[in-house]
DNA sequence: CTCAAGTATGTGAGCGCTCACTTACTATTG
DNA sequence: CAATAGTAAGTGAGCGCTCACATACTTGAG
C-alpha cells in the first residue's frame, strides 16, 4: 500500500445493486475519519471504526496494513490533494494577487466540501511529519509560489518559508477558529478578508 | 488538584543539599513534556515518563491523578500563562500598534525560553479544548485586545474572532515553520516581520 | 536531649483490562 | 475451481494504575 489512492467517494458501480453502494474501503475510511476527529486518533479503536463502518474488525485489515496505515492513507490523500490544488490554482493566474486569491478560494472550497477531513489534516499534520518522499506538500507549494513572486519582484524579498507561514497562518488559524466554534463557518465566507489580509501582510516587509 | 500550580522551576531549597535539586513533581513534568513532544501524548507511557524523570511509576501518582491530569496540568499552566502575558503586555501600552508589538515580543520570548513547552501547547491545544471555566485563554485575550482597538477606531470594524485568527495565525504558523525545520529559530528573530505583517493585515478590511 | 508516633514521599511487582492484530472459517463472484 | 471479501472468535503484548511496603522527615511528650 505505497501509492496514494484516489478519494474513492463513489467508485463507479463495483458493488451489487444492493445496499450501501460505497465500497467497504471508503466506508472504513469515512468511519475512521469521523472517529479520529471526534475522539482523537489514538482514542478511536479499531473496534469502534469497524462498528461505525458496519463491518467486522478483520475487514479493516483486508484493506489497510493496520490502523496507522489507515490514518496515514487518509492524511496523505488530502495532503497531496491540497498541494496540487495550490499549484494548479497558481498556474492558471498571471500575477501574485490573482494567484493568492485563487489559492485561498480553492483551499476554502476544499475545506468546506469536507470539513472533518480538513480538520483532521489541520489538527494531526504533525503526527505524519515528515511525509514520505514523492508526496507533494501544500506548505512547500505555497513557498514555491511565493518564491516566484519574489523573483518577479511582485512582493518584497521575503524568505519564502517565513512568508508562507504568514500567508498560510492567516487561513489555517481562521479555520481553527471555526473548528473551535469561535467563528461561524463556512470558511469560504472569509475569503475576501483573508486574501486582503495576506496581500497586505506580504506587501510590506520590516 | 484543581488549581493551576506555578511553574515550579526551582522551588526555594526544599530538598537536601544533595543531587538534582528540582522537585520530583517538576522533574516528572519536564520528562513528560519532553516525551509528549517527541513521541506524542498517547505514545509516551507512564513507564517511559517515570524512567526519564528518574523516579518510579508510582511517584507519578503521588503528584498527579493520572496521565491525563499530568498532561492537562502542563497544558493549562502554559495556556493560562500565555493568556495573562497577552493581557499584561497590552495593558502597558497606549495604542494598538504598541500593544501588538508588546504582545508578539512577549509571546516569542516565552516560546524561545522553552520551545518544547510552546510546541506542546501549539500541537496539542485541541486535545484540551474546551478548557475548564476559570482558566483564561490566549485567543480570548487577543480577541479582547482587538475588540478594544476596534472600539477606539484604531483599526477597521473587524470581527474580533476573525482578526484574532489572522493575527495569531501569523505568529503561530511561523512557530510551526520553525518546529518543522522549514525556518530557523529563534522565533524572536521574526518579531519585526510578524508585527509589521499583522498590523498591515489588520489595517485593511475587505 | 531521646524516642515513639505521625506524615509525606517514593518504590516496583503485578493486576485487570483493552488494544491492534491474527486466524480459521464462510460467502460470493467470474 | 481459484480468488477475493468478509466474519467471528480469539490472542498476547503492553497499558494505566494500585497497593503493601520502605524510607525520610517532622512533631512533641517525657
Amino acid at each position: 500500500m505505497d501509492t496514494v489512492r484516489p478519494p474513492e467517494t463513489e467508485k463507479a458501480y463495483p458493488r451489487g445493486v444492493t445496499a450501501g453502494a460505497r465500497s467497504t474501503r471508503a466506508r472504513i475510511e469515512r468511519a475512521a475519519l469521523d472517529l479520529f476527529v471526534a475522539r482523537g486518533v489514538d482514542a478511536a479503536t479499531t473496534r469502534d471504526i469497524a462498528a461505525a463502518a458496519g463491518v467486522s474488525e478483520g475487514a479493516i485489515y483486508r484493506h489497510f496494513d493496520g490502523k496507522d496505515e489507515l490514518a496515514s492513507a487518509i492524511f496523505l490523500e488530502i495532503h497531496g490533494r491540497l498541494a496540487s490544488l495550490v499549484r494548479e490554482a497558481a498556474s492558471r493566474k498571471p500575477d501574485f494577487a490573482a494567484q493568492a486569491r485563487a489559492i485561498v478560494e480553492a483551499y476554502c472550497a476544499t475545506a468546506d466540501a469536507d470539513f472533518p477531513l480538513f480538520k483532521f489534516h489541520l489538527l494531526y499534520a504533525h503526527r505524519f511529519m515528515p511525509t514520505p518522499e514523492g508526496i507533494d506538500n501544500p506548505v512547500a507549494a505555497v513557498e514555491d509560489i511565493i518564491a516566484g513572486a519574489v523573483k518577479r519582484r511582485e512582493i518584497p524579498r521575503w524568505d519564502p518559508a517565513l512568508a508562507a507561514g504568514i500567508a498560510l497562518g492567516i487561513v489555517l488559524q481562521t479555520a481553527l477558529q471555526i473548528s473551535y466554534g469561535r467563528l461561524q463557518g463556512p470558511l469560504s465566507d472569509y475569503v475576501d478578508n483573508m486574501v486582503a489580509a495576506a496581500l497586505a501582510a506580504l506587501a510590506v516587509k520590516a
